[in-house]
DNA sequence: CATAAAATGGACCGGCAAGTCCAGAAACTG
DNA sequence: CAGTTTCTGGACTTGCCGGTCCATTTTATG
């Protein structure tokens, strides 16, 4: 997934720890600034760092930084899913998952780093924008696949399309957050993930 | 709604023009470029001002003439889905609705200006969060009407709740918009509110 | 241990963009 | 038409922040 240059210089260990350190604490900054709010100056105060070494361990400067922690934070957004996410067989488990994701959302509040990163960054630069649609695929895949189990288990009418059904969940999660983020009120994720998933329970199983 | 300043002076015909000329250009230049994007200069060479103009209507700077837009954003998001949100009584008037709202964003494409600037402005200040809040309660409510509509002709259960269901709606829709400005793709806002909509249809109405 | 490569510190630069200021033109008010 | 207020133009200031540069230290390697 990272997008090496062609002239990566080695990295000693020391350095991974480095390039790590400043990922993390840029991320940090973010999550209680916002992208704006967030300069180069205060990352390495945060991190204990020079100048120099940011750009050392990011050539192509602030952006390649923030597509490196955004990055981060995808990958955080599936983990944090965990091990629910991975596990959709049964009516039990999708309530688990449920509210691990409207916990997750509740402790980080307003402050969603991905989205505000897409919203700033995604806009502009291609990449980015690659970075949100691979997330979206992934956990739009996950979610099917555990429609599909609860199809296979004869829980969830076969007609429904579990893919469709799998993008409108990721969608109202999308939207709740947003909302989460912007007012500060939970109601509308949980309004949304309930009503959706009321879809799936609702579909009277045909085939029995 | 306008948050006047205590010593506003009073507006001539002529400024009165000028500054609804500014917000105007302001909403056009911050679709085209974004927040970020956008300067006060982009601003004054757009609808041909000078900087002092600016700071005379907007004496909070640039925050205050954002707030501005936002606010005239938000008006326009309710009254683009006019008049078929105001009338949401048989089914063939919430497919029109629904038709409406993707046409629209489809329309806008990439660019939603008020959720850039929700994200961008509305963390920081109070006066844009409470702006936004306003605006997913009018929605919501609108909505709500809606579905009482089809439960008062019968056409929908009358146990299910109208309010939380409009909350997932506004909530779908949001999501829907936000994946389709991070990438492109307008499948995940149909299917979101198809999928809610769905759900509406299939209540199967109890008291028949 | 010698040499090269990588890691680090921090001073410095340059541009950009928000905000200030004042002088002068236009427009209300009596 | 005199006086006051509002409106306009644009030069100027100021601070911030991304990015550059080079000197120095540390670490790998044979």
């Amino acid at each position: 997934m990272t997008v090496e240059g062609a002239g990566a210089p080695r990295l000693t260990s020391k350095g991974l720890a480095t390039r790590r350190r400043i990922v993390e604490g840029a991320a940090e900054e973010i999550r209680e600034q916002g992208v704006t709010g967030t300069t180069l100056d205060d990352i390495r105060a945060r991190t204990a760092t020079s100048k120099s070494q940011i750009f050392h361990y990011f050539p192509g400067g602030k952006e390649e930084l923030l597509l490196a922690v955004a990055s981060r934070e995808a990958e955080r957004v599936l983990e944090d899913q965990e091990p629910h996410l991975s596990n959709l067989r049964t009516w039990a488990a999708w309530q688990d998952w449920r509210d691990a994701v409207v916990r997750r959302y509740e402790r980080q509040g307003v402050n969603c780093p991905l989205g505000v990163l897409i919203t700033e960054v995604g806009r502009a630069t291609p990449a980015a924008q690659a970075l949100t649609a691979r997330l979206i695929d992934q956990w739009q895949a996950a979610l099917r696949t555990g429609i599909r189990h609860l199809q296979d288990s004869g829980d969830v009418d076969r007609r429904l399309d579990a893919d469709r059904t799998a993008a409108a969940l990721v969608a109202a999660i999308q939207g709740g957050v947003t909302i989460l983020m912007s007012t500060g009120r939970l109601t509308h994720l949980e309004a949304a993930l309930d009503t959706t998933l009321t879809l799936l329970r609702t579909t009277a199983p045909a085939t029995r």
